[in-house]
DNA sequence: TCATTCTGTAATTATTTTTATTACAGTACA
DNA sequence: TGTACTGTAATAAAAATAATTACAGAATGA
């Protein structure tokens, strides 16, 4: 996974719940989050497609959120943003000679899918508008 | 966080249990994972230093566990292996001018610290002897 | 005792992943 | 109809990971 992802979907939907509603635009969210605006709107384009937020095409557009704070759990936020394991399995590719590499892919991935519900577990019971509260 | 690293020393562990006591060597571990085995040397200073491995050199030298595999629990081998935050922060230089910008490390911290809290707490539920019973 | 086979470790290179940049079509506004 | 946005692709740059090479030092055993 590209664990940056989970911290820059929190970001924007921090700064999207500030603006109540206003429309904020790519280039001011790159801003804040210190990052680049084209990264940014594929961010916006996966919350889009998630249901979080929405945004407006055109001169004075930009996104906003699709859904009250109240209503946007951070486990789902997780969800939506991972696309990976969460321990890590990049190129694992052991040895299927081996008696423990041919079967370890299969059991680590159990072991993740559990460890991973825990934490989704943990990540919902706050929401978007518990987190944003924090910063008022 | 290198997310690789949990996968390859738990893939080093199950071995070094599977050889009950045994000398295995780095070139063998590597080759089961199908990794370099100067990685795997790397791993194994890390889990040495954490008392999970001992090793021995000179010729046929190697590694093995330096303890039953009953009192290694899977949580303790996350935490040795972790060096970052598992949700995710490298690079994250938020916007100090913008008042969400400038406080959200300090809350994801406490966000992440307790996620990863329930993790830890999951993994830990699960000793080496259990995971490596699964390839018996 | 000395060739052999390992570990430990540093230095360098290669590969992969992530991020930034550039570019531009399309949309909405004023 | 110009301006300020989004959406999206393509490319380049940078950063992170992993592989490779190299070699000193340790233990073994012929």
């Amino acid at each position: 996974m590209n664990n940056s992802r989970f911290p820059i979907s929190l970001h924007i939907l921090t700064l999207l719940d500030d603006a109540s509603g206003t429309v904020v635009s790519s280039e001011y969210l790159a801003g804040s989050i210190n990052i680049n605006p084209v990264l940014v709107r594929k961010e916006i384009m996966n919350l889009r497609k998630h249901g979080f937020v929405d945004s407006k095409e055109g001169k004075g557009g930009g996104s906003f959120l699709a859904k009250s704070a109240e209503d946007i759990n951070l486990g789902e936020v997780y969800k939506a943003v991972k696309n990976s394991n969460i321990l890590g399995q990049s190129k694992n590719e052991p040895n299927p000679k081996c008696p423990v590499g041919r079967q370890i892919n299969q059991h680590l991935n159990t072991l993740y899918d559990d460890a991973e519900k825990a934490l989704i577990e943990n990540l919902s019971r706050q929401t978007l508008a518990d987190f944003a509260l924090k910063f008022k």
